[in-house]
DNA sequence: TGTGATATTTGTATGGTGCAAGCAAGTTCT
DNA sequence: AGAACTTGCTTGCACCATACAAATATCACA
């Protein structure tokens, strides 16, 4: 049984509330590093695991590749990334944290943990790990959702004029 | 029992996440308005219930009084709102919605109902409310926090210096 | 080796934002 | 009533974030 759209709408209007919150808060909140903005603090997280190519770098954090790619030279240029060209393919970079961009990240973990902490004072336990559930489910149908609207919107053989319309590819390379 | 500095820097990552998520897709997505910009959208929302100051307005989508004051301008100009003189004072203005405006929210919030109801296809109803539920905890929660800081930072009888440094106040009126 | 695809960078335009200054209308105090 | 202050809003300005498109360098393959 699917949800209603009722319920849908209202979730809708959840998030964005939520998201207008954060924003404002983000906005002024301290840096933590002189010269990296928080808009940049997606890609550091995103490193933590494994290196990364500046485009998957892209793709993780869900911005244009073009804007990563300035984020990342700020970010080297600050000594908190490494890119070294990867020996693989010598188009594509290699994106790590150093160790400086390590300590950030620690940092950065900790004050937001803090913050979340003292702010859900009053919640229980289960109930946080619920919601931490719940975020991520949904994350994930996000995803997947988004995926499914861009092969929806843009099937193979068609091509996106400027106004937004689909039209026939007629570059593509199955002629 | 308050929750777990692990669970809280989750809860930071998962929001973090769901909101380049939720940006990425706002920035891609159609526009239902000829001059009207998704960024506008929380104003058009917060006027359904009643008819609101610039400034309450503001507050309520924690942005600031000048960023509110231009879009809502804008979406005069596209007979999306009216603004008419608080007949109280002089100063203010009540900002309502047109009847365009309210058909505009219609079709918002059905658009983004049916977006998420496609989302969550495989979510049981339960589920979707209890995140609801939480989300809107959350938002209470996060409400609360930004108030607490507020106060926290700038005790009442205190200025803020351009450095960010707070100092006695010498101008408050209780000397 | 030449042609097309791919990874990244750079040029450019646009939008969203906040701060500070300005303006107009209210309020207070004498 | 009038001067001084406060309040609500707007405007000037600077800045950041972002995307799209063009340029560059490399790769892959026939």
């Amino acid at each position: 049984m699917a949800i209603s759209l009722e319920t849908a709408s209202r979730l809708s209007t959840d998030l964005v509330h939520v998201m207008k919150l954060f924003q404002s808060m983000r906005q002024h909140a301290p840096k933590l590093h002189p010269g990296v903005e928080p808009a940049s603090y997606p890609i550091l997280f995103n490193l933590v695991e494994e290196p990364r190519r500046v485009s998957l770098l892209a793709e993780c954090v869900h911005s244009d590749v073009s804007t990563v790619s300035r984020q990342v030279t700020m970010l080297v240029s600050y000594g908190l990334l490494e890119k070294v060209a990867d020996p693989q393919d010598g188009r594509a970079f290699m994106v790590s944290l150093s160790a400086e961009g390590t300590e950030l990240v620690e940092r950065l973990k900790a004050g937001r943990g803090e913050w979340f902490r003292q702010m859900l004072h009053d919640w229980e336990p289960a109930d946080a790990e619920a919601f931490h559930d719940h975020l991520e489910r949904f994350a994930t149908s996000f995803e997947a959702s988004k995926d499914q609207f861009r092969s929806m919107t843009f099937p193979p053989g068609t091509t996106v004029t400027p106004s937004g319309t689909a039209l026939p590819d007629t570059t593509s390379k199955e002629q």
